[in-house]
DNA sequence: CTAAGTGCAAAATGTTTGCATACTT
DNA sequence: AAGTATGCAAACATTTTGCACTTAG
């Protein structure tokens, strides 16, 4: 529970930058190495992509299929939420509503679960792609 | 949507035999291909895996921290059911009830998401190491 | 000056593929 | 006989480590 000192490094804010620049989108280890503007080596991606991830400032999804972890920009740090991923198009969607409180409590007394939602990703299948089957 | 047509072999019926034996535990391909008993190579236990996911077999879970997908025995398969993953001990409860349908209406309403709950993992803490923990 | 960060090369993991052989149907 | 499965070796992809060097505080 000790927050580690970091020095604020060219790597660093270039990383912040780029995914703060990009707050809805997911990316890979892969995607940002091959990242032109960055211009960052594989070992400091992936140190920076943890720790980062352990302070907060992004979020880690695994992966789903091929390919390795994804992150992304976090916006909602520490609010209480929960995240939505759509099996046909992708997306990601972070939701926030008053249902999340009646799930944990759900949870809590009828499975004597603890949850933590923000780890917590839902599967399923989102507005727009339904819509497009239906056509 | 079609059905591949598969042999009964030796190496297909030892990983059935082995899951369905141990219908409650989570194994990797790598605890699967070090085990006596069973002596498949790689290329045939991450083959046989794909194809028994698929087809409903077994279910596959994704790996948390190091180490790869886990997999287990399928007892509920296509019942309508989720899971909840203990961040402590790491026991994958398999838990159904009528809040099931009640997430699904809620997502389904407010967020016109169609929730698939078959692979959506809550996570969090269970009741036994919440318990160890207040000690 | 000291602690932390960086890049390179190499290693450790987890998973997949090509291909010749063996098994199921 | 035809189609599928297997094992081996090798390829691949992702992530980590060791180490010499640089940079931030």
């Amino acid at each position: 529970m000790e927050k580690k000192e970091h020095y604020h490094t060219r790597a660093r804010r270039a990383l912040e930058d780029f995914f703060s620049s990009h707050p809805d989108a997911c990316f890979t280890a892969r995607d940002i190495i091959h990242t032109e503007g960055l211009s960052l080596s594989e070992p400091t991606v992936f140190r920076l992509l943890s720790q980062m991830t352990e302070d907060g400032v992004i979020e880690r999804f695994l992966p789903e299929e091929g390919g390795g972890a994804s992150y992304r920009w976090n916006e909602c740090a520490g609010k209480g939420h929960f995240h939505l991923k759509c099996d046909v198009c992708g997306e990601l969607i972070c939701a926030d509503c008053d249902f999340l409180s009646e799930m944990e409590k759900h949870f809590s007394s009828e499975h004597g679960f603890e949850l933590d939602s923000d780890r917590t990703v839902f599967y399923g299948k989102c507005e727009k792609c339904r819509k497009k089957e239906t056509k």
